[in-house]
DNA sequence: CGTTTTTCGATATATATATCCCTGTTATCG
DNA sequence: CGATAACAGGGATATATATATCGAAAAACG
């Protein structure tokens, strides 16, 4: 379905990180191979990758980091506010909506909803709690399309389904549980048991080859 | 490096889920083609990831739950406790200390840490949280490995380089920092923007191909 | 007790992704 | 001003991953 691999997608963000880190410092060009080096990868994957966002770079110099930055933000949708709500605003719900990096790229939490009346705003956060029967008012007048879904998993496809009936294009799925929605409608899966069952396997592969030598 | 694909070893963890819920009603065998209706997977995908954990199935039956649960545990290594430490106790770091999961896959935080000493422990959370200074001693004490690191991105390095220093093997990283360690130490990084940015291009995507009919 | 159906597991094929090789361009240095 | 080195970008190749095909095994059923 995507026309940029979904590895070179992934690693658009990263990009996006070290080409702000050289603008800081006042740096306005940069090359395949710089980029390369501060990420541990190839130059070539990275000229491989730039070239879906359709930027091109000059010979001898590299690319233009500030146009650079806006053509990836561009291709990735950065450049526009995206307004979204957050469902549970259990510890996981809280840490997310205090999360600095969302305003970066423009995701806009409007409010959170819980179905605890208890869990409303701790003042710590300038997102509104509100009680999920206000969810079809706020995502109406917002109009809203991203969901983040931080609910425990028993409680996640019937969330899923509220959301889906009431418009919203595109769920973040922080809950374990496998969701069930109609074709119109994507879902972003992420598991942090993933991440964590990488790191176990890779620190004992290490082991191994340690044990070899 | 991994003798197992990547994205088949991310998969178990969501096969592990699925069979914890078919025990948990009572079914002592299961078939790929079940495994694979719940994920949305092909059949064969399922049978070629298991092959990797050394299970054997049974033709027209499938696997036996337990001994599935059991084999994928004990390929990840989630059957042995991994003591752990959490350095960087912000919302994020906090939201993670609380995570039900961890305890699920035996990963024990032990120990908290933070430069600021007012982020001591909270009591909602049974993880107690000390100042940076009482790390090499923790560390020691229960012989940790893996390091949880939700600090700034400014001071992700520094943290490291003193973690590494420690004797850590494996950091999983949660800041957007890209981190340089020595190769008998292994890095998984855990970026949100990453999964944003998919989601963000999937939903455009979606609105693209609705547009051409 | 044979036939049918389901499902596993091995081999083969197809697709996706990463890497290499070559060419052309352009700044830098002699 | 010419030679050289660094870099981008296209096309070809290699590797990794997913999917298809097939045969064999075992339960179910007539």
């Amino acid at each position: 379905m995507s026309r940029i691999p979904l590895p070179s997608l992934k690693r658009l963000p990263r990009y996006l990180n070290v080409l702000e880190s050289f603008q800081s410092y006042g740096t306005d060009t940069i090359s395949a191979t710089d980029i390369a080096e501060e990420l541990d990868l190839k130059p070539i994957q990275i000229r491989k990758d730039m070239a879906f966002t359709g930027i091109v770079g000059k010979p001898k110099v590299g690319y233009d980091v500030g146009a650079l930055i806006k053509a990836i933000r561009d291709f990735i949708g950065w450049n526009d506010i995206s307004p979204a709500v957050l469902i549970g605003a259990g510890s996981l719900g809280t840490a997310l909506m205090r999360y600095e990096g969302f305003a970066k790229r423009n995701l806009n939490i409007v409010a959170a909803f819980d179905k605890d009346q208890n869990r409303n705003s701790d003042g710590r956060s300038s997102t509104p709690v509100y009680p999920m029967e206000r969810l079809p008012a706020i995502v109406a007048e917002h109009e809203i399309e991203i969901a983040i879904l931080t609910v425990p998993p028993a409680a996640a496809q019937e969330v899923t389904d509220q959301l889906v009936k009431l418009g919203i294009r595109a769920i973040w799925n922080f809950s374990s549980a496998e969701i069930q929605v109609p074709p119109h409608v994507v879902v972003r899966r992420e598991d942090l048991s993933e991440g964590l069952a990488v790191l176990c396997v890779q620190l004992h592969e290490l082991d191994e080859t340690r044990e070899k030598k």
